[in-house]
RNA sequence: GCCAGGAUAGCUCAGCGGUAGAGCAGAGGACUCAUAAGCCUUUGGUCGGCGGUUCAAAUCCGCCUCCUGGCACCA
């Protein structure tokens, strides 16, 4: 059976991970877990791409060799990915053997089909930051900016892939599959840079100048560069020219952000598959920015100047809450720690951790620590189960949508809905009376909380997967499995030992003094 | 300059032709099972500006202003 397989972009090792690395990791994450919640044999790859010049320099400059490096950065990523509680299934990087053994096969055939050909190039080279220059990196006086040193014109051959040949294919091929990239206004970004004819793609550099690469098979004196590298890994980390190959391929989603989308995923490679005979991808979902406005951070807290720390300080479910609430994806987003520190207070203590605080204190103190059976339909009852219906309904629209910061506002709407309900039947108050309706009210409202709460945590386990199974243990039964049997309204719970009231979500210490 | 996205309550945003909405923050209140949480009530906006279409415009059209990002071949 074909898998459901999804992909972040790799990450360049010449770099610490920052917001922007965990937000596409747990925006990726988050789709993959829904599909799995939904029943889908999920394949999620992620990874690091480690060839390049800044790699090879930054080692040089640090005494060591690239793939320390590299194997430095790994940690760092992979340590990311776990303190994330990323579910990825597997972690591709470009140096394994497997990669270059795919990259070296289709430049191989390419070359071998006419689409690599070898040509000069002229330009202005920096002996400093060993590049050429472009025309617009000059200054406004026509000079060139000093960090670049000497700057002298040189000619130099290299391997070029015939890139333009595919244009109109790849137009073609956009007009005719409106929905390849999300959201849509980035697929009429891509047309629109398509209407200037694209030159063909340099795809190498001379191993003098770049040793650190995967020599091209056809002339080792090259080795590839960047997107013959680095794109690659999408089908060679499933086994490209294996058998294996089409359980994964075509990729339902490539996970990339804006900023990398033309032209290299939107444009290269969709020709590069095109050229070498391989299906396209199924889609490409293009994330935005995370716009930082907090200078303040430091001050706040004493001690948070990244977001990363913010995972350590609050716990993976609560930064991957934040990122998924507050982003519109595909839009760009504000992250200040007030806006942080506001949605974990509100939504994460207040609302939910405090019902189930409350839920399992009561269950506890009036029933024995057994969940009891709901005996009642008033109207409250009716009421909650006719907003389940709709919160569960629409959350499911909402995520097949990607609208996923939506389906949070509609699930933590239900969750404020259960301590209303709460307070309607107030069965704090009923406990103290002896009348037997009384306590079928009682019993009834702990009931109706107890399942809603579940049921809540059952539609969040893909943002909150900790969260929810922690949720579920305290309720008495193993977590999450699936959401077509676990998102029904139902007495499952009844009869279930609870545990002792737990604080999930406990308050900051200091986050009265913010702004 | 060209293209795209955005400009709606103090903050973050929804609404996209029919008497201005949500959450948070602020104010007041009743309660006490709970993380001084939750619940109820409430203050607050000439919907960026100017014109136009329409019986009716945040909502459609035109012009303008201000943010954000992209404009390749990083050879």
């Amino acid at each position: 059976m074909k898998k459901f397989y999804i992909t972040t972009a790799i990450d360049y090792a010449n770099g610490k991970p920052h917001l922007g690395h965990a937000y596409e990791k747990v925006l990726t994450d988050v789709i993959a877990r829904s599909r799995r919640m939904m029943g889908e044999e999920v394949h999620f790859l992620t990874g690091l791409d480690e060839h390049g010049q800044k790699v090879q320099q930054t080692a040089r400059n640090r005494g060591i060799e690239p793939i320390e490096l590299c194997d430095e950065a790994a940690r760092d990523f992979q340590a990311l990915c776990r303190d994330l509680e990323i579910s990825n299934d597997d972690f591709i990087r470009t140096t394994e053997d497997r990669h270059k053994r795919v990259v070296r096969q289709i430049l191989q055939k390419l070359y071998d089909e006419g689409q690599i050909y070898k040509a000069e190039y002229t330009g202005h080279y920096s002996t400093r930051v060993e590049q050429f220059l472009r025309e617009r990196d000059r200054n406004e006086d026509g000079e060139w900016p000093d960090e670049y040193g000497e700057v002298v014109e040189i000619t130099e051959s290299n391997y070029f892939f015939k890139l333009g040949a595919y244009q109109d294919w790849l137009i073609g091929f956009l007009n005719d599959n409106p929905d390849f990239i999300f959201p849509r206004f980035r697929q009429k970004q891509v047309l629109e840079f398509l209407k200037d004819p694209i030159n063909d793609l340099c795809i190498s550099r001379p191993v003098e100048r770049l040793a650190w690469g995967i020599p091209l098979p056809f002339d080792e004196e090259y080795v590839t560069y960047v997107w013959f590298d680095a794109l690659v890994n999408y089908i060679s980390a499933v086994g490209y020219g294996e058998e294996r190959f089409e359980d994964y391929w075509p990729a339902d989603f490539h996970v990339i952000g804006k900023d990398i989308l033309v032209p290299p995923h939107a444009v290269y490679w969709p020709i590069m598959l095109k050229a070498a005979g391989v299906p396209l991808p199924r889609a490409i979902l293009a994330h935005g920015w995370w716009l930082k406005s907090g200078q303040k951070m430091a001050k706040s807290t004493g001690n948070i100047v990244d977001p990363l720390d913010l995972i350590g300080e609050f716990g993976p479910d609560a930064f991957r809450y934040f990122v998924t609430r507050e982003m519109n994806v595909g839009q760009d987003s504000n992250f200040s720690l007030d806006l942080f520190l506001s949605r974990y207070n509100s939504d994460l203590a207040n609302d939910l951790g405090n019902l189930v605080s409350r839920t399992l204190n009561m269950i506890g103190r009036y029933c024995d620590g057994t969940v009891p059976g709901a005996s009642i339909e008033g109207e409250p009852e009716s009421e909650l189960r006719a907003l389940w219906e709709e919160t569960r309904t629409g959350s499911a629209e909402l995520y097949a949508e990607m609208q996923f910061h939506a389906a949070l506002d509609k699930t933590f709407a239900f969750i404020r809905a259960i301590n209303r309900y709460a307070e309607q039947r107030s069965p704090w108050k009923l406990a103290k009376s002896a009348d037997p309706e009384d306590r079928r009210i009682v019993e009834t409202a702990l009931a109706t909380m107890a399942e809603g709460v579940r049921l809540s945590v059952a539609l969040l386990k893909p943002v909150m997967p900790g969260t929810a199974d922690r949720v579920c243990g305290l309720l008495g039964m193993t977590g999450v499995r699936e959401w077509e049997k676990d998102l029904t309204w139902s007495a499952v719970l009844e009869e279930n030992r609870t545990a002792p009231s737990e604080i999930l979500f406990p308050r900051p210490k200091s986050e009265l003094s913010g702004s």
